[in-house]
DNA sequence: AAATAACCGAGACGGTACGTCGCGTCTTTCC
DNA sequence: GGAAAGACGCGACGTACCGTCTCGGTTATTT
């Protein structure tokens, strides 16, 4: 849409107001691509400079560490990628939703980064609290959202216990992702929809 | 006839018919020592060594790298400690097994040995098949177990969809530890057999 | 002007123009101590950048290997110590000269690090190479010196074979240092001079 | 001549009256091929345990280090080779001899392996000694029969000095050898002889 | 227009850990 | 008791990255 390429032979070299954006999207760009290239493991500071075409400080002066990078690059996918639908009927939006979370961890090359940082903070309680306020809380409103909706419709019940019904239906799908490593076909996240709905009938 | 003990000054140096069990298990201790010391991140082969007073050449030698020694030092402890009683009532089987989960994930030091290596099979599918192999897929097995004890009693009804009830069962649990970090009370996993045993009540 | 010493707290890390002096002078300063301290065999880089208080891969970076760090660390020493005199006499010059080199193989610190590169170019063509173009060829060409002069005065004839003549005065006491092992006195090379001059005497 | 091949199958594996003779053979040679091989960098005792079809101890039982093997390896091959002949001629006998030892030391295997003894003992003082003993005052006194025989004869005048001479003929070639890397061709030894000759001549 | 000061690239620096090689010792089993 | 086999503790190797530090050049705002 915009002028986006550089012209040849003119790059940023840096002025005394603000960084350059230039180098920005240079490093998430290249984290990205080194991260699928050659793995987490391959991931290295190096790496990505050099791929970048950025001198090493540039990174260190922006981001404190490979994991901030990862987050950053990370960026809003999840906020863009997994905001529910609103079709005003809970099964569809419920369908919809929960086969998206599915194909973001699954396919997504986002979900992939995802995967990685999770199992990271695993050990890197720092990690875990930023991936938590900055992602997984504003992820976890999202997922409420088409339940309170039904709430409001009267199609459920109104002393639904919505916490547990989102863990219900997400811990599945993320179960066989992060521990089984099971496949997350569309008739696994419809099972869980009519389950649900089963459940929460003769309202 | 059972000299377990070695005498003093009379440690095993190698031969060729079979490797130390001494290096062996100072190895293993080693490393839970320097994981929960140091963490995950500062978990090397060279601190592994010298904690052990081992040779590194030694854990190469037997090891192939760091998450083969904690796979090792994981050993069968899931299989010691999770193994679902059998008091011959579903309800008190499955409380008292999906608690003895929860404490393994968020409280022994076996759990989180075994966190750190689901963070990593993340982004190392060499180690996700291995987990898998000999550890995951057993004790799934072992999940089923109080399930299929009641499906034989007639507890439950013989069509009962044992895999997906294990998942609907376990998902929660790992969720919470995994994701969103969320402590896991008695409560919860209490709730959890409430919500199952109502689902499949009247059969 | 002459500013040479670094303020304290002012050390040189190194930059894209050019590498660190400090670095290269401690080097090649740690690795004269560490063969006088620990021998040839002792002559490791670990040691040399310990000693030295630099980083291995500052060694690697700027030298090939430890003979490599001789070579440069022996630097002009011969030149600077084996530059014969002119005294406008020949039996003078050549005392004096062979005194200077009996003393350089067998006494002077270079002179030891110089038989070692000579051991060690007995089985290294390579060594044998760079040391015969950067320091060998060159005192060859200072050991003729007196004689040429010598010729140049009439004190010798017109058809002197210098090179024969360099070659027996200054074989002798190479032999005794490298093959033999004897002491090489004052005696020694004054009776190497009388026989010479014997030799050429009725010119 | 005798039967030196083992049986198919029939191996040493020790006994408790004394040492393999086929051991010993096995490593002297596979010292020799893997110093050829491999060069005098790549010769450890690894190899020529495995080289020779030899387990390391029984190496470590009967040599002190790898120089110890060499000096064994190099035998009594100064003895056999370096004996100057007796055609009761001095001219003859030298310049045999000293063609002898030039290609001694530029051309034979054992002349290889000696050099490198002799680069080693410049910073071995243990191996310098050894040396000395066991082959270099063994091959002084052959150097030094010929001209004693022809003091005898009254062909050089009895108040020559035999050590002096010897030095002098000697000398130039180890420094072609050991120094300059120069050739030592026929011509070069003979013209020592000449000029040796014609030094001693009026006896 | 010139001066300036933060940013940029490049890359050398002191370090830590890597995974490998060879050392010399030790133990086991066989002959 | 000598020999083959090979595991062991140890130390050095040469390499990869780490995070820090100049350095010279670039460039948007001041003066």
């Amino acid at each position: 849409m915009s002028e986006v390429t550089v012209p040849a032979g003119r790059r940023h070299h840096g002025n005394r107001y603000g960084r350059s954006e230039q180098a920005r999207h240079a490093v998430l760009a290249a984290a990205d691509d080194v991260l699928v290239e050659f793995g987490f493991g391959g991931l290295t500071i190096e790496r990505i400079a050099a791929r970048a075409g950025v001198a090493k400080q540039t990174i260190y002066r922006w981001w404190s560490s490979k994991v901030d990078i990862l987050l950053d690059a990370l960026g809003d996918d999840l906020a863009e990628d997994l905001v529910p639908p609103d079709h005003g009927e809970l099964r569809r939006d419920l369908s919809e939703h929960l086969a998206a979370v599915a194909a973001f961890l699954t396919v997504a090359d986002a979900g992939a980064m995802f995967r990685v940082l999770l199992g990271q903070a695993q050990h890197d309680p720092d990690l875990a609290a930023r991936l938590r306020a900055e992602h997984l809380s504003g992820q976890r409103a999202r997922d409420r959202l088409p339940l309170e909706r039904a709430v409001a419709r009267g199609e459920l019940s109104a002393d639904t216990d919505v916490e547990r019904a989102v863990e219900a239906l997400m811990a599945p799908i993320h179960y066989r992702v992060l521990v089984t490593g099971e496949p997350v076909p569309v008739e696994f996240t419809e099972d869980l929809v009519d389950r649900f709905l089963a459940d929460h009938a003769g309202a």
